[in-house]
DNA sequence: AAGTAGATTTACCCGTCGGTAGGTTTCCTG
DNA sequence: CAGGAAACCTACCGACGGGTAAATCTACTT
């Protein structure tokens, strides 16, 4: 089992913030590389440049520290999305914008988007309450996208109580896909951008305009 | 930490063919509650109703156990989706025969997808080329789809040479909405084949006509 | 009945790793 | 320059869990 090294060289006296930030930084990587239960504190306190026990002081135990990580990385990828979005444009464009900013950020933070997704949903318990949250919030914002498209372009009021729904298959969607590109980086964050696209405002606008792909026979 | 129960009554002197099937059918039941790491061999033996002995005498070290569970699941998988397509129909309707007898497949086993996929897919090295082979199996079936329905549609042979890639993404696209099912079970599996039938189909079918959602801008 | 091979168990070893006790150093404040 | 608070470390514990040694038991063969 291959450890991590480049730890930081030793400075010592610094403030507490200072060194959460670089416990943070250490865990994320050493958890993304080796996974929650495979990482140990011990490896985590060598990268970070710190004794073990100042962990369990500042950040508590390792599940602490874990969501602790998860965290942080949800709420800067959200500070990322909200970041890329410009609130006057059309809400396909909205959606197109907040698509696209989502894939360059778990491009630009592979490491990130690993810890963060993959490994807190196959953990169950504690760890994928954080998401749960992050994801309750996208969806909020998605939905409120494909309402205001679908009041828009006449669908009836009936139909529009499923948006959330759709919404939700939509974030699903969304982080299935950066989770499936983990394994596939050769295709660029654009192209998986068009792709969800098509799926979406497609199935979405289909779903009222009936022009969908289906079975001839059963 | 609440242990799965329920074990079989034991009984005694069975055959090696049978205590095997009873060790993976309770591995994959604990490894999919529990993952991995957290499964223990101790409960493995407990459900099973067998000692510990007895899996490292047949099965090998936890590592191997788990293994051979993913090779199981897998091959029965790829066996029932052979068993619903219809080798005489058009291309699109052999894919959506396949993709809804895949999504039954997992609807119906959402243990063993759990095992198969999530958990090996989460943890890294030995347990994941067990999977990249039977994907392998998958692309390949599906790029032959893909190959015949885009020479009949009159795509240029340039163009071709892409199928293999788009047969890839199919296949993972698959995979991941499979793996987003797990956490929402109440859509229905004809839908998420739908869904996907929709992406790839009209995704692939209008990258030679031509007709897809783009920015305006950007 | 004796012998043999495979089925099956009990009881144990020991490494790893989460977590902690208790002390030491540095810096800031009055 | 006290003196105290906060940063920081070495060294250790104890449990959990993978893995095994060495017997024992049953069933079939000759």
């Amino acid at each position: 089992m291959d450890a991590i090294d480049a730890r930081q060289g030793r400075v010592k006296r610094l403030p507490r913030e200072v060194r959460e930030r670089q416990i943070l930084d250490a865990a994320v990587r050493v958890f993304s590389a080796h996974g929650y239960h495979t990482a140990s504190m011990d490896e985590i306190s060598d990268v970070a440049g710190v004794s073990k026990p100042m962990i369990y002081a500042y950040l508590g135990s390792k599940e602490d520290l874990f969501a602790a990580c998860i965290r942080r990385e949800a709420t800067l990828m959200m500070e990322a999305i909200a970041g890329g979005v410009q609130g006057d444009s059309a809400p396909d464009m909205q959606l197109w914008q907040g698509l696209r900013a989502f894939f360059s950020f778990v491009g630009a933070q592979r490491d990130s988007w690993r810890v963060l997704h993959r490994q807190a949903t196959s953990q169950g318990g504690p760890f994928s309450d954080e998401l749960v949250a992050m994801r309750g919030r996208a969806i909020e914002l998605v939905d409120a996208l494909l309402v205001r498209s679908a009041t828009k372009q006449g669908m009836d009021e009936q139909a529009t109580k499923g948006t959330s729904a759709m919404a939700a298959a939509l974030v699903g969607a969304g982080e299935s896909m950066a989770d499936w590109w983990v394994d596939h980086p050769e295709v660029p964050g654009r192209t998986l951008a068009t792709w969800l696209m098509n799926l979406v405002w497609m199935g979405f606008g289909d779903l009222v305009e009936g022009k969908v792909w289906t079975p001839n026979e059963d």
